[in-house]
DNA sequence: ACTTACGGTAAGTTATGACTAACCATTCAC
DNA sequence: GTGAATGGTTAGTCATAACTTACCGTAAGT
């Protein structure tokens, strides 16, 4: 599996989506993190597990805590994946609009 | 929910993401789509009715053939909330820069 | 009317992953 | 050294969704 596809995969689940905004405001530690959430702090542990995995996030140790944030590398990689679809899109538009225009 | 968020639901399947990839290159009937993809063709049904309902696909009947293709609005949608943290992880990167230049 | 091709839907199966509780290692303050 | 805070990991639970098979409706040709 690439890593664009892993990164869907991650972002597929939607409490790991609200961990990933959360962290897009800023680094955060774990604990921090999962007040709030809804969930315990080992699920948020294995969450960010997945999402390190898929080159979303990168965690950094601060004394007792350890501080994750966003990767822009990860986000860069599913924008690229992202463009493609849009440049085809754009594409099958032009190719939709002419056929009914030829109709 | 909203729709970028069952957009990032829906394309976190390995399975679906090979749907929207063949469906980016050309539109394309169930039964072709279907062929090739190791799954069943209800199986098939079933996917391009996540992704339809998350705005990444739609469909026009051809005769006795149901046409799937993406839909622009899904890509932009998702492409719009990408933007959001890629800025972010721009100004994330600048903050930990500066403050290892401090340092 | 009959047959074939196509595809949506329902229901059943089951593997998976999101969740929890428990355990343990590391860090740091006292 | 001790205790508290922090957080990764393991193992168990179970709800869910990805899969299949079966059914049925529609379109089109004969």
């Amino acid at each position: 599996m690439t890593n664009h596809s892993r990164a869907f995969v991650a972002l597929g689940d939607p409490t790991r989506q609200v961990i990933f905004e959360r962290l897009a405001r800023r680094p955060m530690p774990v604990g921090k993190l999962a007040a709030g959430l809804g969930v315990t702090r080992p699920a948020v542990s294995q969450h960010l597990k997945v999402l390190k995995h898929a080159g979303l996030v990168t965690a950094r140790q601060e004394g007792t805590r350890r501080v994750y944030q966003i990767d822009p590398r990860g986000v860069e990689a599913m924008r690229t994946y992202l463009d493609r679809f849009w440049d085809r899109a754009l594409a099958a538009l032009k190719t939709a609009a002419e056929s009914e225009s030829d109709s």
